[in-house]
DNA sequence: TCTGGGGTCCTCCCACTA
DNA sequence: TCTGTAGTGGGAGGACCC
C-alpha cells in the first residue's frame, strides 16, 4: 500500500488531502511512522527522526498514528487478498505475498488479477495499492517498490504505474541495474562491507565469484545473496506462520533511573507480553530483557526457565531479576520484554481442597485467570496489578500504544510511569 | 539527523552431554 | 579415567524487515 498509514488518515478525514501529513511520534526522540507524498516533496521519510522531518517541513500536519484503526484496515485489505487465492502470505499490515497460481482458471492470468485486485482494493477501501507481478518473491517485492508513486526531482509527484510486471525472461535486465541496497537482507551493514569490494549494483555483485562474496559476508549470507542476485529466490509463500516470539518495549521521554520507577515499568511491559501470550494461548520460557541506556548502548539479558509461563507475575519476576543485575546508575532510555520459545500453556491443576477446606492454587495463576476474565469483560484498563495503579487510572499497556516515540513533550509529562498525584 | 516498536533470523560463544 | 569431538541448548548480540 502507498503511505499506508497517512493515506488511511486522509481517507478518515479528507479534510487533510493534498496537505503534508506525517503520522509518527513527533517528540524529541520519536521517528516518522509514515509521510504523504506531499509530506515526500519536502524530503520527509518514514524511519526518520521527528526533529529532522519537523525541521524538513514545519508546516506538516503530525498525527500520532492509530495502531488499532491500521489494523482494521489491514484485516480489510487481507479478507479482499483471500478473495484471490488462500496463499496469502502477509509480511506488514499493509504488504503481503500472494500466490496465485491456483486461481488463474477463475480470475485470469497474474497480470489480470493483479489489475482486478488493485481495483476492488480502491473501490471497497479507498487506498491506492502496488502490485508487483513476478515469478519468485524477490522480483515480485522489488516490481511492487518499482510500481508505487515518487516524487520526481523537480518535487512533482508522479503516479507510477501501480502495477509492474517482471517477464520471466527479461528478470536479469530488471533486476541487474538496482543498487544492492535494493535486495532483501542487504541493509546499512551489508552495504558498507560491499562498498569495500566496489560493489554499488546487483549486477556488480552477481558478478562478483561466489568464494570472494562468501569471503566476505560469510557462507550463509554470501551464498543467499548470489543466489538473489541471480534471480534464484526458492521461497514459497507461507500462510499463517505461529509466532515465535512476543515482547513490548518503550522508548520513554525522559530517561529512568528510579529503581522503584524501573520495577513498576517491568511489570508494565510483563503485564502486557503475558496478556497476549495468554489471548494466543500460548506459553514462553524463554524471558529476555531489553536495556537502552542514554548513549543509546543496547543490551539484552535472557532467562530460560524449567516451565513455560504465561502469568505476568512470573515474567516479571525474572525480568526484575535480570534488570537487578545490571549497573543502572547511569538511568534508562528504554526497556523491553519479550517472551520466546512458545508453546502450549502448562496444564492448569485441578482444584483439590487442602485440610483447611480451602483451594491451594498458585495464588498468581489465579489472579492471573481473574485479570483475564474482567478484562474481556469490561476492557484492558478495568482491573491489573496494584503497583499500575495513578490517581488518573491503571497504566496498562496495550500492544501500538506509543509505538513511534513519545509524542511530545507536553505527553511526556503523562507517560511518567509513576503519577505525581498518585 | 540522532535514531520507535514489533518482530525474524543468523552467528558466535559457552557449557553440557553422549 | 582421560581426551577429543559432535550435537544441542542457552545466552548475547547484530543485522534486517516494515
Amino acid at each position: 500500500m502507498d503511505a499506508f498509514f497517512a493515506s488511511v488518515e486522509i481517507r478518515d478525514d479528507p479534510s487533510l488531502a493534498g496537505l503534508p501529513v506525517v503520522v509518527g511520534g513527533k517528540g524529541d526522540r520519536g521517528v516518522v511512522a509514515a509521510a504523504s507524498y506531499e509530506a515526500r516533496v519536502y524530503g520527509v521519510r518514514s524511519a526518520m527522526a521527528s526533529a529532522h522531518a519537523r525541521r524538513l517541513c514545519p508546516s506538516a500536519v503530525w498525527l500520532p498514528g492509530r495502531y488499532d484503526r491500521y489494523s482494521e484496515v489491514s484485516r480489510d485489505l487481507h479478507e479482499l487478498f483471500h478473495e484471490v487465492t488462500p496463499l496469502v502470505e502477509g509480511i506488514a499490515l499493509d504488504e503481503a505475498f500472494l500466490d496465485v497460481a491456483g486461481a488463474r482458471r477463475l480470475l485470469g492470468d497474474p497480470v489480470e488479477i493483479a489489475h482486478t485486485l488493485r481495483a476492488r482494493i480502491a473501490e471497497a477501501l479507498g487506498l491506492t495499492a502496488s502490485v508487483g507481478v513476478a515469478r519468485v518473491k524477490l522480483l515480485a517485492k522489488l516490481a511492487s517498490e518499482a510500481a508505487k508513486p515518487r516524487v520526481q526531482p523537480s518535487g512533482e509527484v508522479d503516479e507510477g504505474p501501480g502495477v509492474v510486471v517482471v517477464d520471466p525472461d527479461r528478470e536479469l535486465e530488471f533486476l541487474h541495474p538496482l543498487p544492492v541496497r535494493a535486495l532483501w537482507g542487504v541493509g546499512p551493514a551489508t552495504q558498507k562491507r560491499l562498498d569495500r569490494y566496489g560493489i554499488a549494483t546487483i549486477g556488480e555483485l552477481a558478478a562478483l565469484p561466489l568464494d570472494t562474496l562468501v569471503g566476505a559476508l560469510g557462507a550463509g549470507l554470501g551464498r543467499h545473496l548470489h543466489d538473489l542476485a541471480w534471480a534464484r529466490d526458492p521461497r514459497s509463500v507461507v500462510p499463517e506462520q505461529e509466532a515465535k516470539s512476543v515482547g513490548h518495549e518503550e522508548t520513554y521521554g525522559r530517561d529512568l533511573a528510579d529503581a522503584s520507577d524501573l520495577r513498576g515499568e517491568i511489570t508494565r511491559l510483563s503485564d502486557a507480553v503475558a496478556t497476549r501470550l495468554r489471548r494466543s494461548g500460548v506459553a514462553a520460557r524463554t524471558i529476555t530483557l531489553k536495556v537502552r541506556f542514554p548513549d543509546f548502548r543496547t543490551i539484552t539479558r535472557s532467562r530460560t526457565l524449567p516451565e513455560a509461563t504465561d502469568v505476568g507475575h512470573e515474567i516479571a519476576g525474572a525480568a526484575v531479576a535480570l534488570l537487578e543485575a545490571l549497573d543502572l546508575n547511569g538511568g534508562v532510555r528504554l526497556l523491553g520484554v519479550s517472551c520466546s520459545h512458545l508453546g502450549p500453556p502448562p496444564a492448569r491443576q485441578l482444584e483439590l481442597l487442602d485440610e483447611r477446606g480451602a483451594a491451594p492454587t498458585d495464588p498468581h495463576r489465579l489472579a492471573a485467570d481473574a485479570m483475564e476474565g474482567i478484562r474481556r469483560r469490561f476492557g484492558e484498563g478495568a482491573v491489573g496489578p496494584a503497583t499500575l495503579a495513578t490517581a488518573r487510572g491503571l497504566r496498562v499497556k496495550r500492544k501500538g500504544d506509543t509505538q513511534w516515540g513519545p509524542s511530545d513533550p507536553a505527553e511526556r509529562q503523562a507517560q511518567r510511569p509513576r503519577d505525581e498525584e498518585g
